[in-house]
DNA sequence: CTTTTTTTCATACTATAGTCTGTAGAATGG
DNA sequence: CCATTCTACAGACTATAGTATGAAAAAAAG
């Protein structure tokens, strides 16, 4: 059910991909979840759990909680 | 896939309802989730979306970053 | 104790997360 | 330009999140 909070996180992760100059495929990779997800989830099209939310926090170098709170400043 | 994140969010949601002295029941119709998931999160057998952890902090009137924050505090 | 509220557990079910394969298009670099 | 890498998209599939009902067990209250 897409909404404006996959939007926003889906926007976070892929500025934090970018900032390391990853590709998708290789952040899937690290972060053990299948190519064509990341992309589903930047576009903010999916609501990941908990533990894909980790796997991708520790994959970009960036603690979860960090992650949501960037996501949470396009809400104030 | 029960792991040590998702028993350590459990408590956390736990910890959190008990300071307001809701029960799983109130709590999960703020939430607008289910009774026995609730149940289920608290004892660490779920994995919750993003949206399901939103929902769960705004009834529990603690940011998402905040309470993912204390989840972290387990494993440091 | 007895009653009432709260939580756990079982089971069955529906919705959606997450995988997989391939292809077309866009972006990037030589 | 041309070749290559990267991303978007589609469709079909599997795994698991999340709902629903009820009943048993546990905890809290009186």
């Amino acid at each position: 059910m897409i909404t404006m909070v996959e939007l926003a996180f889906g926007s976070e992760i892929k500025k934090a991909r970018k900032a390391l100059r990853k590709s998708q495929e290789t952040l899937a990779f690290d972060a053990e979840i299948h190519r064509t997800y990341v992309s589903l989830i930047e576009r903010g099209q999916k609501s990941p759990t908990l533990t894909v939310i980790v796997r991708l926090s520790k994959a970009l170098k960036v603690k979860p909680s960090e992650l949501i709170r960037r996501v949470e400043v396009h809400f104030e």
